[in-house]
DNA sequence: CGGACACTTGACAATCCTCAAGATTTGTGG
DNA sequence: CCACAAATCTTGAGGATTGTCAAGTGTCCG
């Protein structure tokens, strides 16, 4: 029998619960021992829902948790000096959103549902406390952290250099493959944001992300009804944002 | 009388000590106590210098260490599928390299020097060790980090969104308030890059780089000499770059 | 001194943006 | 549940920015 000290001592309040979350693979306590994701556990708070169009957290506000995402999607985004938004990252469940806020105690974005949308906040100062303790969850905020820089700079690769189909095949091919770890079908799933906030995201006018998505269908490469999108030819698009077809790791942001 | 404690008891190698380095207000000792900066001196490797297109660490690698620069420039970047370098930073004496290779334990890109470069070596599990026992170097390392990600994003935007001239321009003021940070000058600098390497990191051919380069001169916001930069009219180069003349925080990378 | 490399400049072409109009979807109130 | 208004999305035409190609100049280093 493998239920030795499983057993946990916290019955209550199942649902919320890191050890019952299905994200816990993917989000924090990954790799923590049952003791420490009940600490780890006890100073998450898991807030109310958001609905669509509600703001977690404003650019400018002073910095106090970063957010992993249980249900729906987030944007983050900044208004420039011209007053227009400019989007930075989409986030789906088991992704932290606010880390940048660490840095001067302040968020110098803002983030937004895209859907009704809820979240654990993390209390950073405990966050960073608890890891002085468990070393193996300041390895994974390390490790998050870092995985993050990495992706950005992926990010940064695709926009200085990708032309508007390697972009959105990119778009496409990396939200197949969030979904797909999150146990989500890789081939089909719903946008959760606007044709005009994915053209905003990476670079495009509105009018060139439809004329590409329409494009892509045409050739049979995606099949597209309306926000729903099934990837048909998925090696095709992984020739297109040059992927070697039997390279494991995918291009991602 | 302030050297109470002061007194080093590693009175050898003295130019190679966190406590005497001119970087150590912008590096990782900020906010160290005397006593925390010799700990985190013991772990510091000082490497010889790196020539002129010497690697630091190569794309794939396993991941060792962080490393401080401490005189010289390095470049990152990663080789795409397709054959060609993709430049994703520069870096100048008190930053940090390598913090994307945390997360799977392999540098994600290689480092190369730009010119005659020394560099502090960081072996990272020590640093990891030694942040547990120093809660405010643990802190450190969280916002370098939290910075970088920042950083990024704003270099997201200005990939996205910006056009040629307002991405040369971004990339000069950039650089000036790197090297004002660290007490140079902010209006006349070398840049150790070429102009290629320039184009590839702000995603622009050469030849834009070198025509924007030129008609900034013509209109008198900068003169320039082959690789030496002197910015005339700096109002007007923040102008372009969309920052508000008396805003405290400049737009950055 | 010569060769390689970096930089500049011009002409042309391609990609993508802007503007505009129409179609479709979404949201809201009766 | 329907109807209408407001967004969002699609599609076309034309134009601007930037990339590509090509040639010439300048610079660095052996």
């Amino acid at each position: 029998m493998p239920a030795t000290h499983t057993q946990s001592r916290f019955s209550s309040k199942l649902s919320s619960q890191c050890q019952n979350c299905s994200l816990s693979a993917l989000c924090l306590p990954i790799a923590l021992a049952d003791e420490d994701i009940n600490r780890l556990d006890q100073i998450i708070e898991r807030k109310r829902p958001l609905k669509k169009g509600e703001v977690l957290f404003h650019q400018g506000q002073p910095f106090n948790s970063v957010f992993a995402v249980r249900t729906g999607t987030l944007k983050t985004f900044n208004i420039t000096s011209s007053g227009e938004e400019q989007i930075t990252g989409f986030y789906c469940p088991s992704e932290l959103v606010g880390l940048s806020g660490i840095d001067d105690n302040t968020y110098p974005i803002s983030a937004k549902a895209l859907e009704t949308t809820t979240v654990c906040e993390i209390p950073f100062s405990h966050l960073e406390n608890l890891s002085s303790q468990i070393p193996s969850l300041k390895h994974q905020v390390f490790k998050v952290m870092s995985r993050k820089i990495g992706d950005d700079q992926q990010m940064m690769v695709l926009l200085g250099k990708k032309n508007a189909d390697e972009k959105v095949a990119s778009f496409l091919l990396n939200l197949s493959n969030r979904f797909k770890k999150r146990g989500y079908s890789a081939t089909s799933f719903r946008l959760s944001m606007s044709r005009g906030e994915v053209g905003n995201y990476l670079g495009l006018a509105v009018e060139t992300v439809s004329r590409v998505i329409t494009r892509f269908q045409k050739n049979e490469l995606i099949q597209v009804d309306g926000k729903e999108i099934s990837i048909i030819d998925l090696p095709e698009m992984q020739k297109l944002v040059g992927v070697a077809p039997d390279c494991g790791k995918i291009a991602q942001f």
